[in-house]
DNA sequence: CACGGTCGTCGAAGCGCTTCGAGCTTCCCG
DNA sequence: CGGGAAGCTCGAAGCGCTTCGACGACCGTG
């Protein structure tokens, strides 16, 4: 009863055989009560979360890992490059880091610049039980590694060939679509896309060229003129882009914005350019909900669930760690909110 | 020669044991071969090295950790509050993961929301080495766990108590500073100060209130008269509390925003107001350099250098760590970069 | 030529945890 | 009332790595 060894000799780092002497059972019998794998006896678990709490014990995630080949981290890759908007990834990492410690895991911050190396070594190191990539490429050089790695993985985004993989995003063609189906539908006979910065697209971002699909594709499929142009995030860059199209087409009366960046400066170009929101000109925007409702006037738009995302990357990935099969792939079907930037277009043009 | 344990069984998950049979050594050699803790000859040392190669040897982080009572990860704990400006914070994210890899380290990300258990859970595990915190209150509730916490830790911002703890941030009064000297050099008689929302201010977040008392007090010892002014981010808070700031202070000419996500709104509403920029009234943001410079025009600012104080966190913590001295607040000199926002005052006002 | 001192290497003892097989009780049913 | 099945608990064997003490080989020295 009064044996010295009750009390662990380190104050700090408590470790399960301290846990099982001051409970006064085994050191098996106090994993059991922490897993839950084994049937254990209600007055035997109580005496022992008692001791767990009375100690402060918290299993050492080293050890843990060790014996069990499950580290409880996942890694989140995330890009870090130019032409992403950094809010948007944030709501992402957070939705990630939050949905992931419900399941009890948590999570390694990778950049992506690091390149497949790190990836591998990663992975290698039995760090991490599974990975989450954000900003897939159409061609991604990490993608192949992917697919050969012994880990389980979920894209955000698609690349070019999803085949064998894991990936989420936000249906991007549907989203681009809806947009031009509303402006359609409010009377609009001419309409532009203004979308990420050329270097985007050039890095055949998957999710730039679907936004363009489904508007371009949805502008023929109903009869609508369109143009569809990249564009850069600075405001000298955007008046100058909106001002192209309104030369190559004067009676535009219909825009859709894909840059969040260059959102607020769409609005504050448009009126020095003499046209107003939405009376002469309707402005949808594919953005996060805050920035819609920041602006001035409202945006109507489309909203990046990057929440939802987040969440459903991490609740996959679990998913494929207990050997469940996913499907391929997960598209999230766009929500179109209609504020105060579009409208009927002024009757004149149309006349014209 | 031809033993058949020559190759691991396992083609994933090779271990120290594969390499040292792979390299006819013995695994401790091994293991001093890849942490130089001990003398081992060239040619043991490059057949050992060709080994790890050839096979593709990472050793497994867990066991490691087990053994050195070491993780080589470091937790960074971001807040993700409201308030915070995202493109900083990612800055600073970046920086750290990237110096933190130059260290041989990896990093946990944590959301500061799950609050000060979740602190504890992930230091008791041995999980990681040591903390940076960002986002510091003057009175966060985290700071007095810290000082209990056996793990050594860098935050990101002052507390109001800072002793026995490792800080690191801009310094914020000086940047007030500068920013007033810089107008008045110019001749400005009259300075507002354009604020972060009235929430961050009630929160007691240092950084506001040190650069506040900045301009305040560097005002006055200049003789200019000055207002301070809370603000949202929104268009119409942006708008209506300038527009108050001229009825209190007609003459007003100099204005310096310390508030991020504002600055747009704040270029937007001036105009709205009649005044032009530079001409009417000169503008000093204190902001990130690629806002100020995508701005139109492009802002006279003082930068905040958050790959610099990311760098410098990782660094204090890894002397921390290896059980070095460090100073316990490291203050950042403000630099200002003079662009397209600040003239001299119209002479009217001042004679006026 | 014997002696102590390096240098380079090895073997073994853990680090703190999970998990497997086995053992002890109890309980139920024939 | 005996036998088998459940229900609980225990002990021991690792998980893959680091690190300590020891040992043989080789060097220069007295």
């Amino acid at each position: 009863m009064s044996d010295p060894n009750l009390v662990p000799k380190r104050p700090d780092m408590v470790t399960i055989a301290d846990v099982a002497r001051h409970a006064g059972v085994a050191v098996s019998t106090v994993s059991y009560v922490l897993s839950g794998k084994r049937a254990i006896s209600a007055t035997t678990r109580e005496r022992v979360l008692t001791s767990v709490r009375k100690l402060g014990y918290h299993p050492n995630a080293g050890a843990r890992a060790l014996a069990s080949r499950r580290a409880n981290v996942i890694a989140l890759v995330l890009p870090l490059r130019s032409g992403m908007h950094l809010p948007v990834l944030m709501q992402f990492a957070t939705a990630v880091v939050t949905t992931a410690r419900r399941f009890d895991h948590d999570v390694l911050l990778m950049t992506a610049d690091e390149g497949p190396a790190e990836l591998r070594r990663i992975a290698a190191s039995a760090m991490v039980d599974g990975l989450i990539l954000m900003d897939v490429e159409m061609h991604d050089p990490r993608v192949p590694l992917l697919r050969e790695l012994e880990r389980p993985s979920v894209l955000i985004g698609f690349p070019a060939d999803a085949t064998g993989l894991t990936c989420v995003d936000l249906d991007f063609y549907q989203a681009g679509q809806v947009c031009v189906e509303h402006l359609a539908r409010l009377g609009h006979q001419r309409v532009a896309l203004l979308g990420a910065p050329a270097v985007v697209y050039d890095r055949d971002t998957g999710y730039a060229h679907r936004t363009r699909a489904g508007f371009t594709e949805t502008a023929q499929r109903l009869g609508l003129a369109s143009i569809a142009q990249p564009c850069e995030e600075n405001f000298d860059s955007v008046r100058r882009e909106l001002a192209g199209l309104f030369d190559r087409q004067p009676d535009l009366s219909g825009l859709v914005v894909h840059n969040e960046a260059a959102v607020g400066q769409v609005l504050a170009a448009l009126p020095a350019l003499g046209r107003t929101v939405p009376r002469d000109i309707s402005v949808v925007a594919i953005c996060p909900d805050e920035v819609a409702e920041r602006a001035a006037p409202a945006l109507t738009s489309v909203l990046i669930p990057a929440e939802e995302v987040g969440q459903r990357a991490v609740t996959l990935l679990m998913e494929k760690l207990s050997g469940k099969e996913v499907p391929e792939g997960t598209l999230l079907d766009p929500r179109l909110t209609v504020r105060a930037s579009t409208s009927a277009p002024a009757l004149s043009p149309t006349v014209h």
